[in-house]
DNA sequence: GTGCTTGACGAAATCGATTTCTTGCACTTT
DNA sequence: AAAGTGCAAGAAATCGATTTCGTCAAGCAC
């Protein structure tokens, strides 16, 4: 890898003038002909290292994401990426399985490689973000807040829960359960409370134990649902706060050879690569790319200088029906 | 953050010693204890950039994979990153579409990052790993191979096509097509060469336009299976050689309105999130996740000094009926 | 006691860019 | 013509670690 010093050995300038070159300052003419032709023979690409060390900072923005393996977090790290992309940055994916300590330990690093910004999906609400914000690096939250006072893009958690349930009872359900995330993350605790309002207000029967927590995985909503099934006065339908219990709670119903058609299921988030599911079956569209476009945005606001108060984007989930991309 | 020189003040050593406590070098108990108690107050990282300038090298490992959002490549994914992180190192994801613009612009950035390692899945034959060999950096191809002389760990696709296509003729089916990736792209070619060895030596029927060439994504393999079903003589059964085509066949097929108990469909991959698939579905595991962690022990092993001339590990697909997990 | 080895450790060079000073020259301005 | 202004561009400092080199003292052999 050619250096600074050697093309500007070779241009016949000196190393100053070359770096000026690619920083878009006041160079004449006649040098930059004569440097961009040095560089060029020499294949010169500028080290990032070394500038990031100078410059203390870099392109380079860090995704936090609770489960790589989630559709709903690919396809906002898609959003995230292809923003980033369009302005020059790259990211860099990180996995954090929930673990407060791999999430710590990440930041860290965000940190210490001088990473330009950070787009988390808080693990808890004890993150540290001390490290990171001592920087002055920017971050926001996505999908769940933090109490640290950050940029947050969310979705109308509530609402969506609202909408799925109301769907159900307007479908004919009336003891309709709910599977919910585990306690304490607010992302699926307004969920869960949007089934609530809509139980309450309608006056579904609602019995001890049609709310479930569970982890946010497929095991956990098939352990979910097959304990409402348990029940002596089992529910008639149920409501999942994330796509993966919904998949867990579809394949308990069916192994209890329970017929789908009889028995409402409603998904906040889409159910991946379903193949035409049940007709009761309702989705709820989390516009996940859309997160994380719009966070990334953003971000690169807050990297680019952008000094405005704190900002919370509020996006709004909408209502799907089955056959959707069918 | 605090910099050695602090921790060198507050200690009351110079710099040097700082960072001979840091990398395991000789250092009397006295200083050792001095050193690292000034760094816990201070409450000291060591700046990765600079130390990365210095060594010319980092903890951070690329991984190039087409599509982040197919469950294949993240469950690969996460197979490197639990075996980088065993060896602390850290795994920088990016997604290049299939595009070797994309490909070439990560590559380059590992490069002047000073990444210690890539691991790829080349978006085609003509990827140029110049940069990244000139610089003596480790690459590991992982599930497609390249033209050029890397370590590589693969698949048998032509044993898991052979597999595939020999369980729809063990279950009767006797006009099996196939629904192919693009045409010269290694990995799918096999594939699909075990499915023509299978046809050919069972002398099933085959008919002209039996072989599809799609996409990798969902719809191209519903536009292909759509064009199987549109023949005068149409297949009783396909073989489809990844997970997302095969989802969009089955769309297709219940688009059709044909009942998937009667047409054999049989997978190279999983059927993510599936539920119950139609029990003629026969799916090919492909290790992902295993293919992942060899590719990263490879890698590291390399990263470590390793000389041993170059591997190529195959690893053997297992078949799997339905229902699998459930 | 002299000479030699060994080990701890400080001084200073180094990695490769960016950026601040400085210098020098051309060009106004009065 | 002297002084002031502006700008291109080189010299050198800087970012924060690692590493080489050299010094000094202790330990040991003869």
């Amino acid at each position: 890898m050619a250096t600074i010093y050697e093309v500007a050995a070779l241009a016949g300038v000196s190393p100053a003038t070359v770096s000026r070159v690619f920083n878009g300052n006041t160079v004449s003419e006649e040098k930059q002909r004569l440097v961009r032709d040095a560089a060029q023979q020499l294949g010169f690409t500028p080290n990032k290292t070394a500038r990031r060390l100078r410059k203390q900072s870099s392109e380079i923005i860090c995704l936090l994401v609770p489960d790589i393996e989630n559709p709903f977090f690919t396809a906002l790290a898609r959003g995230v990426e292809d923003r980033a992309q369009e302005s020059g940055f790259s990211v860099v994916l990180c996995n954090t399985d929930d673990d407060p300590a791999k999430e710590l330990r990440y930041l860290q690093i965000a940190a210490s490689e001088h990473m330009a910004g950070v787009i988390l999906s808080p693990a808890s609400d004890e993150v540290d973000l001390g490290a990171i914000a001592s920087l002055g690096r920017p971050v926001v939250a996505v999908d769940r807040t933090t109490p640290y006072p950050v940029d947050a893009v969310k979705i109308d958690n509530r609402a969506a829960g609202i909408a799925a349930t109301t769907a159900l009872v307007e479908a004919g359900f009336r003891r309709i359960a709910c599977i919910a995330g585990p306690a304490g993350i607010e992302e699926t605790e307004d969920r869960y409370l949007g089934w609530k309002q809509v139980v309450t207000a309608r006056k579904t029967l609602v019995r001890d134990g049609f709310l479930q927590h569970a982890n946010f995985r497929v095991d956990g909503g098939r352990a979910a649902m097959n304990a409402l099934l348990d029940l002596v006065q089992p529910p008639d339908a149920v409501v999942t706060t994330n796509n993966l219990m919904a998949i867990g709670a579809l394949q308990a119903l069916h192994e209890a050879g329970i017929d789908p058609e009889d028995f409402g299921v409603a998904v906040l988030g889409e159910l991946p690569y379903l193949l035409p599911p049940p007709s009761s079956v309702v989705q709820v569209r989390l516009p996940a790319r859309h997160l994380g476009r719009t966070a990334a945005t953003m971000l690169l606001e807050r990297i680019g200088g952008d000094t405005q108060p704190l900002r919370t984007v509020v996006l709004r989930a909408e209502i799907a029906r089955p056959p959707l991309s069918l």
